[in-house]
DNA sequence: CGACCGTTTGATAGTGCTCAATTCAAGTGG
DNA sequence: CCACTTGAATTGAGCACTATCAAACGGTCG
């Protein structure tokens, strides 16, 4: 059987609650099941997109962990996010029936296509699907505001921790331990992202170690005091 | 008559290849204007909305100009974007029904104030509508990405000819000069936008025009060689 | 005309970058 | 099983770029 043609059902899915269906009632559940035509995996390093693909379906992350990155004409390039399971993929492409970034897989990891035609004619259908959709692209945008500021407006130290901050939210809401995290991504990548060299990233998480706020072993990362984390990002608060 | 009452046509409209009605057939053209029920009119330094605010519109510049801006607990800010005629201010709202960013009128200002509801039930009636609006919205985040790629690996010299550039673009786009600009907006706000102090962005007004690239005087600029911004985004082409 | 806000310019300091060497972890092949 | 290779991470020294602090200038509007 072709692995890239699997059978799935939002129904069964674990992510439910993190996904697309967040929200919907049973029969709107099904009608969503019924889009998810495919899973796709991938590899290690193995692209899902790139910049300038044609654009036809968005993508959820069932699991393992992603990035994304635009790239300037001179070969300079950007991390614009990384996504984890529940997550979605693509929405750059819309806006021009293209990608506008890369999409690459950051450990092996597994994805359900959901064909964006079939996205636009449910949410003809059923105006949960549609509001939730409208909402999710929103928050992508005010997500994208808040690494605007991280980068215009922080400095190193606070940018690692607003960093930090962030993913070990994400782990918790996915059941997963909030103080010890096992970073998928280079020092390079987690630098891109924050717009920081790879050398100041690692000269950070030592600071953070000798100062003990954290305990790093290259990509293991434990935070022992979430509170001094939360204090960088947030200074005159508390 | 109450202004903030006016009737108003995209029919007659001179920004209709511009703002929502790009591509729109007559028929569509006629749904959309009903759904535009009023006006409103802002002076220089008036709120349009404020980060909290609750959500139920989206709002098209007819004339005039805003900045849009986030802030963190500790008082600092960050300007993400300058919106010009024709162009949608208010989908950060959707995602959790507040605004969580404020927009605020750097000139005298008009703005359509278009009921999100409507945008939403006229979407589900007629997949043109839908399809351009879904477009606008990852438009933005690409527009977003592109920022993020500035803020996070451009050098001061780079972000303001990129800055310049993207202003002039848009500027010719309406029918003006792209070459002799106007700017509507401080230093220090150019400066939040594209991540640098007032100072840094007055220098480097002050170091193209010594190097003949720009004529500056206050908020009169005028591109004398674009080509010599050009080659500074994109170093290597050409 | 004066007050005020925004802009320009200068001097100095600091943060993060560059270049370079070293260490570390995990494979790979003899 | 161990030497070897390779890619990633750490650490150091010096430097470049931008921020900071401060002063002067200019335009605008009461």
């Amino acid at each position: 059987m072709d692995p890239s043609l699997i059978k799935v059902a939002c129904v069964n899915c674990s992510l439910r609650e993190l996904c697309l269906p967040v929200g919907l009632q049973e029969g709107e559940l099904e009608k969503l099941s019924e889009m998810v035509k495919s899973r796709r995996r991938l590899k290690r390093g193995e692209g899902l997109f790139s910049n300038g693909d044609t654009f036809a379906a968005l993508y959820a992350v069932r699991f393992g962990m992603f990035k994304t990155r635009v790239n300037t004409a001179d070969g300079r390039d950007q991390v614009t996010g990384f996504q984890m399971a529940g997550e979605i993929l693509g929405l750059d492409g819309i806006g021009t029936d293209h990608h506008t970034c890369d999409a690459v897989a950051l450990e092996d990891s597994e994805v359900c296509v959901i064909p964006f035609d079939q996205v636009a004619d449910l949410s003809r259908t059923f105006p949960v699907m549609q509001l939730h959709f409208h909402k999710m692209m929103s928050r992508e945008i005010v997500r994208d505001h808040g690494v605007m500021l991280l980068l215009g407006s922080m400095r190193a130290e606070e940018r690692l921790a607003a960093f930090l901050l962030n993913i070990s939210q994400r782990l918790r809401a996915r059941g997963f331990s909030s103080s010890e995290l096992v970073l998928r991504m280079t020092r390079e990548e987690i630098g891109s992202y924050l717009g920081l060299k790879l050398e100041t990233v690692s000269r950070t998480f030592s600071k953070f170690q000798d100062e003990g706020i954290l305990s790093v072993q290259q990509r293991l990362v434990q935070i022992l005091d979430p509170q001094a984390l939360q204090h960088l990002v947030n200074p005159e608060q508390c």
